[in-house]
DNA sequence: TTTGTTAGCGCAACTAAGTTGCAATAATAA
DNA sequence: TTATTATTGCAACTTAGTTGCGCTAACAAA
């Protein structure tokens, strides 16, 4: 499909990733956003936005659905080779730029990849 | 807490395990079993086998629980470095062998990883 | 600028995975 | 055999995300 309007819910949407480029979770905008913007209308947006190339998504642990910038990404599909980084202290989720090495596997094919590592960030090693 | 009583729950629930080496999620057992065990017991006896070291489990997309067998996990914590691949034309999920390698990440501590890769298994590629 | 078309929105109601509280049951120890 | 208490089943709940539908507001054309 694509964004074919340009409208205050896409507007306010991507403001939300404007400042920096941590991921944010679909819950967390609803949250942020819920005075503005109908939840329906930000999950429809942000899935959108992913069509479009704009934003790539991945799956947090418990499934929750991030969103973050793409970089690398296009409306034929999304490089999601780096993997996401999140930190078990203060919930922050980042892209890490290393790229992961999937190893070949003999007799499969492989279509995508995904790779979530947990820890502490460097805010919070400092902290503890 | 660990199991201290062998229940027919417990043992219904290994032996769904126990014919081969390939995971199953929750969704599935809960499925499977609906004529013996409540979808509760089942959550809970896949808890317990996680604790003792019996199983590991993992989020497929969607954040859907998946299990396996362990063979290198032990009580004190689960060796979850080796990655997860779903066949995207039959759903089946497997252990790999084969191990990830994470690069270190200055100023963050790793504490856990997970890697899933999905495309399409030896046998569906043969079908197409 | 006005008007018609329709993409996009908000609302309410729904779905599905997983959890919780509690009373009844059954493994195990005494 | 009996008492203890871990475990189970049930029903009700929670939470993330989805669906259907009528209304609203971008945008194009006049």
């Amino acid at each position: 499909m694509g964004i074919i309007r340009i409208t205050k819910s896409v507007d306010v949407l991507l403001n939300e990733f404007k400042t920096d480029s941590m991921a944010l979770s679909a819950i967390e905008l609803v949250r942020r956003l819920s005075k503005k913007l109908n939840k329906t209308t930000i999950y429809r947006v942000l899935d959108k936005l992913v069509d479009e190339g704009v934003l790539h998504s991945f799956n947090g642990r418990d499934g929750i659905k991030w969103y973050a910038k793409c970089t690398g990404c296009s409306l034929s599909g999304h490089t999601d080779a780096h993997p996401h980084f999140q930190c078990l202290s203060c919930g922050k989720m980042d892209c890490l730029t290393d790229l992961i090495t999937i190893p070949e596997l003999s007799h499969r094919k492989i279509v995508n990849h995904q790779t979530l590592i947990q820890g502490q960030c460097e805010l919070c090693i400092h902290v503890s």
